[in-house]
DNA sequence: CCTCGTTAACTAACATGTTAGTTATGCGGG
DNA sequence: CCCGCATAACTAACATGTTAGTTAACGAGG
């Protein structure tokens, strides 16, 4: 079992001047973690990144506390730190919370959203269909979540997005690792335009329905990685 | 306006021996101000902590950065945190995502549940008769909170309880404010039979739909505190 | 060669010193 | 008397020194 240390080197040094120090910290820590340049597993030193990042532990440590009530890092007391190993039940813990908090939210939007959502929505889908004409699948993915957040948005709850990513953070890290798969793209606007139609109707059971059968594509497609990369995954 | 400081004297010493010191801090910090020793608006200075606890300025400052992340207090950067003041809309917020999350636990249960569940919430419903006929309203409240927990448990996604903890604090500090109201106990009593019989048919939408109608109770008889202790609450 | 106990090196956790931003104080001018 | 500006006092934020727990290295004994 080789003991890897995450290098300090692959952080982006703090580029915002403002705000607290310990929250720029954080900010570095959890992009390294969830682009996977922090490998799973890795330990990481705070001697390293301090001067990776010219600052001195307390920031450091603040911020390790962060991720830990992310649950990004495990924190081994008196000993180390290391990222979080992959862990499916982990990722199926939060695909179940962020489809109970996403479904709540649409079936809102279906009963109680102003028109002016379905307006957006379609300008989304229509932006969608032209990404996956020209093959851009980072500004697919972009608009995708995009397409979600509104829907968020139109709740009125400020900390329902906020909430969602908290508790997705296992999922979104994992799903960093599947491929742009063309064929899924046009499912995946078929579905957006399903849950579209479900809120354009003022109807919360379609909405919902929709909306699981939508989430549940993407647990499918994440549960070969354990398989495919098991050395991410804890054992 | 009185710029109230909240009188570290009411913590109580750290009792436990083990665990770190940052999280006892954080458990002392957090009983005191959901069980309002700690008014909400009061400023906290870390000094008097530091001095009452026993500790150093390092574990208290921890235990800060965690209850500002559990929304319970902010934090005005180089000059101040102070307990937050209670809002309706956070607590508004607090029951939808609860909602949310406990509405998606009910129905999960009425599918997949083992037998034993029925069991279980038909003896606490039992007990929870015996403690409404004998007055004992904290019990009653505990074995309220009891019967909540056995359908979260039966879902085994071990962070369930942990984030509606997390997302509720608002709501669960208010909570407090609340007399104990005789009538309403035997409401609540009919409302958890509800649930049961619900999961008892394996019927999803009858137990998600009297989860609704249980948990919306509870908003219900929040919304007066706004009007009758308005100093508690921001402007 | 392997096992166990000692110890040395390393790290997080805690304590404390220092800096810098905010707020209150108080004096001079209008 | 009230307003604005300098300044002093206070606090969180940051840096660094210290402690104590864990782990790994090493050597003696089996």
């Amino acid at each position: 079992m080789s003991t890897l240390t995450a290098d300090a080197k692959k952080l982006k040094s703090l580029n915002s001047q403002s705000g607290h120090l310990s929250d720029r910290v954080y900010a570095s820590l959890k992009a390294a973690i969830l682009s996977l340049d922090f490998e799973p597993g890795a330990v990481l030193r705070k001697g390293p990144i301090c001067e990776a990042l010219g600052v001195s532990r307390t920031p450091v440590a603040d911020a390790i506390l962060k991720l830990e009530a992310d649950r990004l890092v495990e924190v081994i007391p008196q000993s180390a730190t290391r990222v979080s190993k992959m862990s499916m039940k982990e990722i199926r813990e939060d695909a179940f919370l962020r489809e109970a908090l996403e479904v709540a939210a649409v079936e809102y939007a279906a009963v109680h959203c102003a028109p002016d959502l379905i307006e957006v929505l379609e300008q989304n889908l229509i932006r969608q269909e032209a990404l996956l004409k020209s093959g851009d699948y980072t500004a697919f993915f972009e608009t995708d979540q995009a397409f979600h957040n509104e829907i968020l948005a139109c709740c009125k709850i400020e900390r329902l997005h906020d909430t969602i990513s908290f508790v997705s953070n296992h999922m979104d890290r994992a799903r960093l690792m599947l491929l742009p798969a063309p064929g899924r793209s046009a499912d995946t606007i078929e579905e957006h335009r399903h849950i579209m139609r479900a809120i354009a109707n003022s109807d919360p059971e379609a909405a919902r329905s929709a909306m699981q059968t939508h989430l549940r594509q993407l647990i499918k497609r994440l549960e070969p990685l354990e398989k495919t990369r098991p050395e991410l995954f804890a054992p």
